[in-house]
DNA sequence: TGCTTTGTTAATAATGTGATTACGATTATC
DNA sequence: GATAATCGTAATCACATTATTAACAAAGCA
């Protein structure tokens, strides 16, 4: 598993390493924060464990950076900054765990082991070629694609969600409530149009009739489903 | 969201109990190890706060204990045992996060809703498929649907909410504020016919007979019920 | 019978929905 | 590096659906 430690401090980074190393771990390591966003870009890690206070950008906002697009990776904050403030900050930023320095190695190994027990061991095997079928369309998650007949349908990231989400609860009404919780994430700002508004986006390259939608009905008042048997 | 902390010590319980009620929280208390496993058991929370030190069982082995078949829902430990050693034990049992007191309780906060994020939101959507009968129909509630015989009948949220608590008060009568209650919301402006009207639709798509319904009966001066055993 | 309660209809109000447009942020292209 | 293209979001408007109310007819009860 490919491990991305920041700090400034050399020292503390070979020391970290080496231990992560003993534990089977590769490692990549940057010294500053713009260093480790792009390691983070380019060796595309499994874990990253940040030091906040780094130079030329801090650990809170490459941590706010990645989450921008991955809320998926483990981010654990070692930092000196040892202030309950600094700790909430960090853990509201979409941090999993903030540990103080100085640490026991000890005690870091099994943190960063009870990290990633959750967020690795969840993670299911990503065949490519997986793929659901929806009435007359077939989508394949992790290619952002789908097939309708001979047609290729490029979708976004937030479509293919919005379709697996309604696939999974086929048959059942999913409220925009829920398409936030999985598509867009628990915590975004306001909720307004915006999932009407991918519904009417995805409804366009996706159903034949847009304005009969077969594949994406719409519950008034209530939300939108798919219906599995609309034969 | 329900959390089951247990700690020996009935001021942390009602402190640490106070606050997560007003971040929302459902709060179930245990003040010894194997009460916590009782109400576990009996309750099945979705998040759990330890403490290690309780009498007639510790946190460690409560821990042990559900682990061994739950490996899903989150554990944190809160305990003053703050060596390495003990919370390199609790996070290697299992647990996802390891507190010491005294502790600073936003940042407790910070880490239940941290770890409360990787565990709750990856739930996978699972479709409920759930129904009632009542005599000739039966009722999907989170499909928003009816079945009568061959006949599919879509059904509007209210609707669905109605036929809800006629079914669960089967043979009882419901007045109109119960339903104004539950079906709309408690604080509602109207006080009026609506009811009458919405009960009127109802039979309209519902019953075989409209004039004569057998599903939902009206009582002269108190409200509506629905009759189970009406063969 | 006389009074109250309920059922039904239709008019009106309220709200939900989807298309269009516009905007800012990010990414691509030259 | 500046400009253009793209993507996600937000705001708005027109339209459709649903809810509420009033009015009156019908039914229940004393």
């Amino acid at each position: 598993m490919k491990v991305l430690t920041a700090d400034n401090n050399p020292e503390t980074l070979d020391f970290l390493g080496e231990i992560l190393r003993k534990e089977g771990f590769t490692i990549l390591t940057a010294e500053s924060g713009s260093e480790a966003l792009e390691v983070y870009e380019q060796e595309s890690p499994e874990f990253i464990c940040l030091d906040i206070m780094m130079p030329d950008m801090n650990g809170y906002d490459v941590c706010r950076e990645i989450r921008k697009t991955n809320s998926e990776i483990p981010i654990i904050f070692i930092s000196s900054k040892s202030e309950p403030l600094d700790k909430i900050l960090g853990l509201e930023l979409g941090a999993d765990d903030y540990i103080t320095k100085p640490f026991d190695i000890g005690e870091v190994m099994a943190r960063i082991r009870a990290v990633a027990r959750r967020c690795i061991s969840r993670k299911k095997p990503e065949t490519v070629n997986e793929s659901f079928t929806m009435g007359p369309i077939e989508v394949f998650p992790n290619q952002l694609r789908a097939r309708k007949g001979e047609e290729v349908i490029d979708l976004s990231l937030r479509e293919v969600k919005i379709l697996t989400i309604l696939h999974d609860k086929k048959n059942n009404v999913v409220t925009r409530d829920d398409l936030l919780d999985y598509c867009w994430g628990a915590h975004i700002m306001a909720e307004s149009r915006t999932v009407d508004w991918h519904i009417s986006q995805l409804r366009k390259t996706v159903e034949d009739d847009p304005k009969n939608p077969v594949l994406i009905k719409t519950v008034h008042g209530v939300g939108y489903k798919y219906e599995e048997d609309a034969a």
